[in-house]
DNA sequence: CGTTCAGTTGACTAAGGTCAATTCCCGTGG
DNA sequence: CCACGGGAATTGACCTTAGTCAACTGAACG
């Protein structure tokens, strides 16, 4: 029931069996229905997901307009990480795009794991730092990219990925996913899109 | 001579005389004289530095141009994370903009104290924690800001800071850095970023 | 079968990119 | 001290592309 995430977890740091059970109990599996709330705007949280079935976006609102800036797939650990880490509350929200499955556990308790075992701290650093990576990879085709550009990467797919847990499939963005929100992943309008899409495909 | 690195890390994590004594040994102080590289392109680097003097930006190529994505300030820890964390070329290079002192080590001093104590390894992964905040936050703006109003937030120093020791003082920027840079941090021209400036100061 | 909403398309506007000329600044050498 | 050279920044003219607003299309769902 619980193996995905372990599986995921010894992508970054091998755990015995000891040290997994050190986590299980405090496993629950959470369901989301489509468009539910896993992170409310204003709300602080301590809860760290990990997605089992589904895919959810991760939004701000700016001038009361949703703006779409991150997704999670299968396989991906998703959390209010700013929420979590500095115990304010959060700015963004999660939203399932369709019915969901998380395994759901508290931060505080990884905290405790930090605290106590070298091994789970050690995934806590690890994680992090990959997290880092490819958000400063991320950050770099913002910068030196166009918008048609940065599509054309992303249905080309060529982005690295540091570790499966970060980022599951990337080429799923596009078969699950309603334009206007890649639109906005992409730092543009739905039109825009739309319009990149269609000279792109007479190339 | 080492203090202003040990108050930095001191903003993240207390550490006794015993604890900052264990990296002491390994400090020396590295000058760069302006336009110096600190990381070339394509090397694989080890080493970690921290700003006592000086500026540095940190850029990409793209198609042979020098693309600048970000500026390292005095109290700010300076190196090629990816390259240290990876052990693969770096792929973006790292250099003076004035004469520099740095204090620098290896990253593999820093992963031994990691493995050996407790308290640098928190160091280590609330170091890369606070680093994913302030990147998340810059790419938000990248993604649901303008131009003009990144460079807005830019000069009212409106950006939240996790610590000091990631990110000094930003409004140095204006100050220190020539505007060509400051377009590419921004993602665009230095003619927009020109007409940009021109444009705010009559408001 | 109609309602709804995402996506496309068209017309227009606004903003940034490009290229080139000019000005400004600063340092250097006569 | 002044004149010159070189690079950075500004400005102008023009181009390209994204934004906006609105109309239309088409698929999904009840």
């Amino acid at each position: 029931m619980y193996s995905p995430l372990r599986n995921n977890i010894e992508g970054i740091v091998k755990l015995t069996d000891l040290e997994w059970n050190l986590l299980v109990p405090h496993l629950k599996i959470r369901k989301l229905k489509k468009n539910e709330l896993f992170v409310e705007i204003g709300k602080t949280y301590n809860e760290m997901g990990f997605v089992l079935k589904g895919v959810l976006r991760h939004y701000y609102l700016k001038e009361g307009e949703e703006k779409t800036t991150s997704f999670y797939f299968e396989n991906n650990i998703v959390a209010a990480y700013f929420s979590c880490i500095t115990n304010q509350p959060s700015k963004l929200a999660i939203e399932a795009l369709s019915n969901c499955e998380l395994i759901v556990f508290p931060y505080n308790v990884l905290l405790g794991l930090y605290k106590k075992n070298k091994t789970w701290h050690e995934f806590g650093r690890l994680l992090a730092e990959y997290i880092v990576l490819s958000m400063e990879e991320r950050m770099v085709g913002l910068l030196i990219y166009s918008p048609e550009e940065r599509y054309q990467k992303l249905i080309e797919g060529n982005e690295e990925r540091y570790r499966k847990i970060l980022k599951g499939n990337k080429t799923k963005i596009i078969e699950n996913i309603p334009q206007r929100y890649i639109a906005d992943y992409l730092g543009i309008t739905p039109v825009s899109l739309s319009r990149i899409r269609n000279r792109v495909s007479k190339k």
